[in-house]
DNA sequence: TTACCTCGAGCTCA
DNA sequence: CTCGAGGTAA
């Protein structure tokens, strides 16, 4: 069998030359072959792989990620999320991540820490595999971002071979990319010679570059970059400290700042950032701050990550640059729940890297606080990254002819009165679909992206269908296609891009139920809520129907969401256009109009069955619980070996104990309590609450008590935790008690522990205590 | 909120 | 060539 021997031959001989190529591609950027030609050997040894797959190979090149031409900006999953960082604008703020690192470690020594500066640029991840850079992505949403390899490699920074010995088979080596001042000065003479564009600054300029198409076009451009840290790594050295792994990475040959220091304890982080601070001007580069990491690997791992950045590090932000600049005029924008919105329009004024001409207000308790006068010289900036703010006013610039900011008692739309609602900051248009700014709005948010997401009929096209008179509501747009003659009449608009957008809104008219109920715009109703609302009621119109009761069984769903939900649904006008858009000749239709919940049918139906009983006022949580795992209703009371699953669940189960003791159901009522000491739990009547009475936790028959403030968590929820563990919780400390639970800035109790010789512990210890009993 | 890139399509002039 | 839309990043 000559034949198996040649197929192997042949795709040793493929691989070969595929690599042969990658590298004159990728190492020299002097490729050989045209692409088309290479995309012919990489074909071939796809399909030979495909057909033999016992010779397929991990090392083949078919299985590099980034080929040589990776789709540019296609989304990349990073191996390992790409975190942010938790801010600090103040130095109390640096003290008290400090502090909150060594009580969590208990360590009361102090800590190294590795600073650094904060590039103003863009994060990217380089993935190098056998030492080789294959992928280069952008950020995105930390998760998954876009792939830029086309551009990144095109820096000379950023090396297409890791040196050295003991490489990570593969590595994720994040950084920044930026472009320098003296780069970006540069750049923009170049430009203007070529009388291309200017960039603003050299951030957008360095991002700007990076989503170049053209590869060429990105190598011209003086983009730079320093690495800061490692993502996910599959072999390689060993290291122990931050310190170490920028040494590494630089010995690797990845470009790391020379700026990067070890510092003992926060003061020296506090000198350091003054000293970087003093020095910004001189650097070669914008920073807006500085990182600080906990130098030592192990402590970062005890550490760990909350849910959006690892606790272990901390971006210390520069001051917002902030401007002066002139306050021409205060305008009012009506959004669409009818919200009046005082923005502030000024005199534009660059600043932080982009020129700001408009700045919210927020509401009129904002604009008396900061008693802004509309010709008054206000101070800008730019915090927390992008949003314009007015921070305060120069007083002794005001000018005499200063006017005082006078909300108005009409909507500067439509007229009608403006209310404040008690308790409420923002003034609110009455007009409701009288107003054409909540029309328009309306109409925005219905099309927009996470709802029916219709291409075509942007901004400024819905505007224009608006003026018209030819989209005023929802329902319109779906007749638009009887104007279609009007719309060839339009300026921009020729056969294609009307047949474009009707085909676009034809295919709209199916849509899933959660886009549509987000799409409708009931207040405090996002997205996540019009999933759970479609899921719960599966069909639309059962929702339509859902009388209040019902609302409040859906989690996440309370008295005043629920009275949202109606009224919107109780309003005549919405009711008026949800008909129409179901009526006609091609009404909207539903691709997943489904069967609802059966959870939520059983929770119906246990209500209803208490109600039958005579029972009131059962937890909706209780019984949407009952119905979950009991969809025999009946046969609850029957069975007290049916399993309740953890402690929220007991804890409901207890709630209908306790509305059954009121109600003076006892057989039901003893019931429950077998069921519940089934699981350990003894519910007291007393109390209403309840607690394990196992044995095996170490806390059950202890008494506590709490002092001070907890970092993770609330007193009452520790108690929470506590009780549920089988522990007592008091007020006050006596020999009786057995643990005084101690966090930061504690009260007498602590000094009267240490008296009586009660156990004191921390917050940490607490945690250790009920992880134990957690058991496992 | 602003700045930037890409894409499709219309507009304009040769 | 120019515009609008759509997308991304900070």
């Amino acid at each position: 069998m000559n034949q198996r021997a040649d197929v192997v031959e042949r795709m040793a001989e493929l691989r070969r030359r595929i690599e042969y190529h990658n590298r004159r591609y990728y190492e020299h950027d002097d490729p050989e072959i045209a692409d088309a030609d290479y995309d012919r050997l990489m074909s071939e040894l796809q399909s030979l792989e495909a057909q033999h797959p016992e010779l397929a190979d991990p090392d083949s090149p078919t299985q590099q990620v980034g080929g040589r031409r990776s789709e540019a900006f296609s989304p990349v999953k990073h191996l390992q999320p790409m975190l942010s960082l938790d801010n600090a604008f103040e130095e109390d703020e640096l003290r008290a991540f400090d502090r909150r690192l060594r009580d969590r470690l208990g360590h009361e020594a102090q800590l190294d820490y590795h600073g650094e500066p904060k590039l103003d640029g863009l994060a990217v991840s380089l993935r190098y595999e056998n030492s080789r850079l294959v992928q280069a992505a952008t950020r995105g949403d930390g998760e998954t971002g876009e792939d830029v390899t086309h551009s990144v490699r095109t820096i000379a920074a950023v090396p297409d071979r890791l040196r050295g010995q003991d490489l990570p088979r593969h590595v994720e080596i994040r950084g920044e990319v930026f472009i320098t001042h003296e780069g970006f000065r540069e750049l923009n003479a170049a430009q203007r010679r070529r009388g291309e564009k200017i960039f603003v600054n050299p951030r957008n300029a360095a991002a700007g570059s990076v989503r170049q198409l053209d590869p060429e076009i990105a190598r011209q451009r003086p983009l730079d970059m320093f690495c800061y840290g490692i993502g996910a790594m599959n072999g390689g050295p060993n290291f122990t400290t931050q310190s170490q792994m920028l040494d590494m990475l630089q010995h690797w040959g990845a470009p790391v700042s020379p700026e990067g220091q070890r510092l003992s304890g926060i003061e020296a982080c506090l000198a350091y950032y003054h000293d970087l601070l003093a020095r910004r001007e001189k650097l070669a580069y914008d920073i807006d701050g500085v990182v600080f990491k906990v130098d030592r690997r192990d402590w970062q791992q005890r550490l760990g990550q909350l849910s959006r950045a690892p606790r272990w590090a901390i971006a210390h932000k520069f001051p917002a640059q902030e401007k002066t600049t002139v306050l021409r005029e205060v305008q009012f924008q009506v959004g669409r729940t009818g919200a009046v919105t005082p923005v502030a329009r000024l005199e534009p004024v660059f600043v932080g890297g982009a020129t700001v001409s408009n700045a919210t207000l927020h509401n009129l308790d904002e604009i008396r606080r900061k008693d802004i006068r509309v010709g008054d010289t206000v101070i800008v900036r730019r915090a927390g990254d992008v949003i314009p703010e007015v921070v305060k006013v120069v007083a002794e610039q005001r000018p005499a002819d200063a006017r005082e900011v006078e909300f108005p008692e009409q909507c500067p739309v439509c007229g009608s009165a403006v209310v404040r609602e008690p308790g409420e900051a923002v003034h609110r248009c009455t007009g409701r679909m009288n107003c054409a700014a909540q029309q328009l709005e309306t109409l925005r948010h219905f099309v927009s992206r996470g709802a029916l997401d219709i291409e075509g009929l942007g901004e400024k096209n819905l505007a224009r269908f608006f003026e018209l008179d030819w989209v005023r509501r929802p329902s319109d747009i779906f007749r638009l296609h009887e104007c279609e003659e009007d719309l060839l009449a339009l300026e921009r608009f020729g056969q294609k891009s009307v047949d474009n957008l009707l085909e676009e809104i034809e295919r709209k008219r199916n849509t899933q139920q959660a886009r549509f109920i987000f799409a409708l715009g009931i207040p405090s109703v996002g997205a996540t809520l019009a999933k759970s609302l479609a899921r719960v009621f599966g069909r639309f119109e059962r929702l339509r129907q859902a009388p209040l009761p019902l609302l409040l069984t859906v989690p996440d769903v309370g008295p005043a969401v629920a009275g949202a939900i109606r009224d919107f649904f109780m309003d005549e006008g919405n009711a008026a256009e949800l008909d129409r858009l179901f009526s006609g000749e091609r009404p909207i239709v539903f691709e997943d109009a489904g069967e609802p919940d059966v959870a939520w049918v059983k929770t119906l139906e246990m209500t209803s069955l208490l109600t039958a009983l005579g029972v009131r006022g059962v937890a909706a949580g209780a019984a949407e619980l009952v119905a979950r795992y009991h969809p025999d209703f009946a046969s609850l009371w029957r069975d007290p070996a049916a399993s309740v699953r953890d402690e929220r669940e007991a804890q409901r189960l207890c709630e209908v104990a306790s509305v059954l003791e009121s109600q003076g159901c006892r057989e039901m009522l003893d019931a429950t309590e077998v069921l519940l000491r089934d699981w350990g739990i003894h519910w007291t009547q007393d109390r209403s609450a309840w607690h394990e009475t196992g044995q095996d936790s170490p806390l059950a028959g202890k008494t506590f008590v709490l002092t001070g403030a907890l970092a993770e968590m609330t007193r009452e929820e520790a108690a929470g935790s506590i009780e549920a563990a089988g522990g007592k919780v008091t007020s006050s400390v006596s020999k009786k008690t057995d643990f005084v639970v101690v966090g930061s800035d504690p009260g007498s109790k602590a000094d009267k522990a240490r008296k009586l010789g009660v156990t004191i512990i921390d917050e940490a210890g607490l945690k250790a205590l009920l992880d134990k009993r957690n058991g496992n």
